[in-house]
DNA sequence: TCATATTATATTGTGCACAATATTATTGTA
DNA sequence: TACAATAATATTGTGCACAATATAATATGA
């Protein structure tokens, strides 16, 4: 924490000349704004990842194996491409990932009648019923944070993928 | 962007009733919650992967070792261990990419001869040179975001790093 | 109709990321 | 000096994550 950064509490203020901490900040070691945004988010998604790991473990799921479980429990099925652009994953990731979950009686994979090229990614019973066990995981993970932090985390996320994606 | 959340422009006020928009939610369903926070983080990781991944090719680096040098530049020799802490790596993750940064002739690895279990890693002066090339990454990435775009986002990471880790 | 282009998924190869374990070096203690 | 305990790094195995490419199905246009 650089005098520079200090100064970000009244950067709010409507002054132009401090308005850009970062900026300022850059002009001297411009590598100091990746060190300073992009590796925070690096080690903050690691983190995240690490911590959910034992708790998913419980479930018999990976970290991205239950977000992809979220998606399909919100709407089943899903062809893997839906479920790409949803998740911002590739085939590459997807496919094994999936066939995993297939060979775990969670999901199976069919090629839409419809159009041969698509394969519908549906629900088995195995894995609606895994939502059950699954309710209390973001209790579990929220664990000692209290609701006000929470909300607020969340409303830092949402604020942060605007400003990362669309702006 | 339910109503919920909507909601939340209005949560910073003290009304305690209605403070609390992502538990509130949660009450519905409890996945909601993961769903809100943890995928968009996620998400924003991998996209900020992807977005990096073609400017770093053109000087030789993954994102990870980009990370890895950062720190490096910032301050050189460190151990192994050290490298760790401060990414929040493991040797697992860490000991494989730096036998590449290695290979690549812009770090050297050597056992300390003060305590031969800790590994040196030092930037060769061809590692040191790199720098130059790199420093107009992080204008090339922040491209056409304004800079009150950029600094908002720093501030939105430092909040998120905060109630991540500390709190 | 029949090539050509497009679309959807799968495959391959490289590089993380971590848990569990192994290896080697140092420290502490009897 | 032994010898257990601790510490630092390396290894192994599994599972992402993506770029580049391949394969197969559908759509398009002359």
């Amino acid at each position: 924490m650089n005098g520079k950064a200090a100064d970000r509490t009244e950067a709010i203020s409507a002054d132009p000349a401090s308005a850009h901490a970062a900026v300022d900040a850059a002009a001297d070691n411009p590598l100091l704004l990746d060190l300073q945004v992009c590796f925070p988010l690096y080690a903050a998604t690691n983190h995240i990842t690490r911590l959910y790991g034992p708790v998913l473990a419980r479930i018999g799921l990976t970290y991205p194996q239950y977000l992809v479980m979220l998606v399909l429990w919100e709407q089943a099925p899903q062809t893997v491409g839906a479920l790409g652009a949803r998740l911002h994953l590739d085939s590459g990731t997807l496919t094994p990932l999936l066939k995993r979950l297939e060979k775990a009686g969670l999901v199976s994979r069919t090629r839409d009648p419809e159009d041969e090229r698509r394969v519908l990614v549906s629900l088995t019973d195995q894995g609606r019923a895994l939502r059950g066990q699954a309710l209390d995981v973001p209790a579990t993970m929220a664990g000692n944070m209290n609701p006000e932090a929470i909300d607020a985390l969340r409303e830092t996320v949402t604020r942060l993928v605007d400003l990362l994606t669309g702006k």
